[in-house]
DNA sequence: CTATTATTTCAGTAATTACTGAAATACCAG
DNA sequence: CTGGTATTTCAGTAATTACTGAAATAATAG
């Protein structure tokens, strides 16, 4: 199979970046091939386009797999896997969201909680403590924040996002209403 | 210097997340060693608390360096240089999310804008064209909303955070009261 | 079942990345 | 300047990670 300048570029792209998204080139050229191409593919298509071994691709689909970036699919009268990449980039960004948050912030999360849990009397942790103790704070108001927003539908985020930093003049309307006293912040956010 | 079974876990942790986080085991360390030390340290008191070489302690502080996570002094009448980590998390935080940003996304939007400006006509590249609009369109709405909200003052952010998902209801109000007819929406969001 | 084809696993090797010690450079007090 | 101390650079080596080909396993059509 022959790819275009354009799909070659992508791919060359994703093997590129691979190393900073925590995902090696392979893996990078494999997802990148399959988000631009028009059908499924399979695993010997993949492996013939990128010139990797047969094996490599089986690696790289199952670190894929591994992401839940990848749909499989089968065609009529034929034994071999198809795999593709789903077609909502949504979708696709809320799977990566929630996955990088396991494997990069849930551990440190949990480190934290359970090293706060029984506190040191060692007098030389009082200042590490009070270190540690902020970093999770932070972290839990902002994975907090991240569950529920990321929960939201489509259209409230893409409305969200579009009102960008105008959300703050919206909650300072809010507070003035909840203010002047014909209206508290409950009649219209909690309650 | 000895360090206390606590801050040996913090900074054994940081080092195994350290992979993860796009950067290496001893930089991870020292990252953490310095996050958690009540004083600024001199390189070769890191290299001695984690049994690195005083090289690798100099290259590794080089890399924090180069994402802006560190804090530099000196001590009156000690030539060596000390390094610290910011005290505030947020803005560690902030750093943080606007290097990671730098390298993880601003490149790949580059390349889809430059390869998206002068449409390949070849018959193949029209489904891969899509699929890259569509991407290029989500990281640009994604980076659009991160570059507004990042730049909030500290405040605004708890309160956007404690809001949660409740800023939907606030953005239904809105839309209620603009359709209402007594005040538009620019009433109190844009004018 | 058996033959055939698809997929995965894995040991060995290649490539990359991390780390060290020594040398070079930078810095500064006297 | 000079001598001493601090820091960085870098070539060599160690450790890790990525990739391959062969063998094992799985799946299925006949």
């Amino acid at each position: 199979m022959e790819l275009s300048p354009l799909a070659v570029r992508f791919v060359a792209h994703f093997g590129e970046m691979g190393s900073r998204w925590g995902i090696n080139r392979t893996v990078g050229q494999i997802y990148a091939l399959l988000f631009v191409s028009e059908r499924p593919l399979h695993a010997e298509e993949i492996a013939e386009a990128l010139s990797f071994s047969r094996s490599n691709v089986s690696m790289g689909l199952k670190e894929l797999d591994g992401w839940r970036l990848l749909q499989r699919s089968y065609q009529a009268g034929d034994r071999r896997e198809y795999f593709s990449t789903p077609e909502d980039v949504w979708g696709i960004f809320r799977t990566l969201a929630e996955e990088r948050k396991k494997r990069e912030i849930d551990p440190t999360l949990s480190m934290l909680r359970d090293a706060l849990l029984n506190p040191s009397d060692d007098p030389r942790d009082a200042h590490a403590q009070r270190r540690m103790q902020r970093m999770l704070e932070m972290i839990e108001m902002l994975t907090g924040w991240f569950e529920e927003i990321y929960r939201l539908d489509q259209k409230s985020l893409t409305q969200l996002m579009k009102l960008g930093a105008g959300v703050v003049r919206l909650m300072e309307m809010r507070d003035r209403m909840s203010g002047g006293g014909r209206a508290t912040t409950e009649d219209f956010v909690d309650g």
